[in-house]
DNA sequence: ACGGCTTCTTCACAGGTCGTTCACGGCGAG
DNA sequence: CTCGCCGTGAACGACCTGTGAAGAAGCCGT
């Protein structure tokens, strides 16, 4: 239509797709609802997809303030966008850990051998 | 760019169908009865299904004046329509809200199983 | 002009969601 | 074993959205 006015951004990853400037994210063709920070992380480990990105780095690009030691809010925001993920494409991993550096935005199909039992 | 958009212009999505130079709304057959406010905001969410629309961007588009900090106005109006529109049509969501973000007009039945995306 | 009814705004309160910070526990390296 | 790093669930106050209601404003037929 006649939207036009806006440089339709598209990041799409594997079975993710990302709308910067729309704030939508759909998985497998259905939309997800995230927070705002969600939202923000997302598209910022997504545009440096492929390439580990540090706390540090996403902290300063998300929160636009220096990561203050002992801070580990980046880290409970990986871990609810892969909860949000992970559940919308069973059978993919999207972001993994380097430990000591940071993490990697990569959608790849998990491993085969896990039990499709989720107990707890 | 499909300038003159003729008098018959007609947004069919899911059961609703919405004549924009009629001022008609039907669903499921059936015509709804909406006031002028409630009938502008229809259309112009409608007009961009699928996509979130911010407040702001609602207001002007419907109101013709920039959003004022603190105006509810959108929100009672997309309660008005939510009512009328479930109200013909249960077990249908029509308007999603995005916290953060604004609101997504995408009619989609309401799972009564499988819970899904309504929690963080 | 006048009453009666509908529509539009604005409030106020209730209920939900979000962002931040703790705390506990598992893991792997040294 | 001990320490540092990361995963994860929960607590909480701040902020955002849902919703019913009150009043003012606008419309209409008479």
């Amino acid at each position: 239509m006649e939207t036009a006015a806006f440089p339709e951004e598209v990041l799409s990853i594997g079975p993710v797709e990302i709308r910067p400037h729309g704030g939508l994210v759909t998985l497998n063709q259905r939309t997800l609802t995230l927070s705002v920070r969600e939202f923000t992380l997302l598209v910022e480990i997504a545009r440096r997809a492929g390439r580990i990105v540090s706390r540090a780095e996403l902290y300063t690009l998300v929160w636009g303030a220096p990561l203050r030691a002992g801070d580990r809010s980046v880290d409970v925001y990986i871990h609810k966008l892969r909860v949000k993920l992970e559940d919308g494409a069973p059978g993919w991993a999207f972001i993994h850990t380097h430990v000591g550096f940071g993490y990697r935005f990569a959608p790849e199909p998990s491993h085969p051998f896990h039990n499709t039992a989720t107990s707890r």
